[in-house]
DNA sequence: GTTGGTGCAAAGGATTTGCAACTTG
DNA sequence: CAAGTTGCAAATCCTTTGCACCAAC
């Protein structure tokens, strides 16, 4: 699987170990597309048959969001999988308030222009967090 | 005080109540400028010789959230008294990772490119939420 | 074989709910 | 007075910690 690869990519260059569980909290997330809590994770892999630990997952997603590989969503309390890049930059996240459904992406033009702003108001800015709620091109009628 | 006499407006042109509680929530946390959460508020309140439950701090602040005249904090989960008009569009937050202060403002240009942005790629944007983590000036080197 | 990861138990917070009692308009 | 709010008790959920055991390199 094309997610796998990229996770073992990643976690062997920052000197973490690639697991049984860190590789199946990662299929869950590519599996659900919208955000999820660590139990719901949970009890998605009990439906396939393996059982994690909850404080397991936890860590686990700690991981993820610390190498960008995963994205905690503030708007709804759950956590995606990360489409982009680890590295580059700051990630955006689009939530529809209907369905659910999330869109990832970045904006370099975005950033710097915020850069600016917050450089005006004395701020050095080192992350930006963004999420916008709408809806998606489904949920518009 | 000034800021009781918004709350009073904001209040009463939605319908709610002007309360003792909510006055004395907006209050704390008016008082602390930065970050703080239900059970912070709690205890200013306590320092100051009044009691409140819990969960009444909690719906308090539900309802401030609700009508733009707080704001949770993701980053570092705490409560925050707006200081922009609770109708000025979307706020948004710059938090110093050292001290901890935070800086309110609001972008009308930045908004806009955000609709664009979410527009070509099919979302219809109604809400911005955006947190900056950086340094202040005072804790620049 | 080491080191890092996971499972388990348990604790501590955070947050919510239903209902009775009290305030506000 | 009537409706909206608050307090209380309690339940539930979320998240973290320490330590023993296990798996990856």
């Amino acid at each position: 699987m094309l997610e796998i690869q990229g996770l073992i990519q990643v976690l062997k260059a920052e000197g973490y170990r690639v697991t049984q569980p860190r590789k199946r909290v990662l299929e869950a997330l590519a599996l659900a597309q919208r955000p999820v809590s660590p139990y719901d994770i949970q009890k998605m892999l009990l439906q396939e048959g393996s059982y994690l630990n909850h404080v397991t997952i936890y860590r686990i997603l700690d991981l993820f969001c610390l190498l960008n590989l995963a994205h905690r969503v503030s708007l709804v309390g759950g956590f995606v999988k990360c489409t982009l890049g680890a590295k580059e930059g700051c990630h955006r996240f689009m939530v529809c308030r209907q369905c659910g459904v999330l869109r990832e992406f970045a904006d370099k033009a975005l950033c710097e222009e915020e850069n600016e702003i917050a450089q005006d108001l004395g701020f050095h800015t080192e992350r930006h967090f963004s999420e916008f709620s709408g809806l998606c091109s489904n949920c518009q009628v």
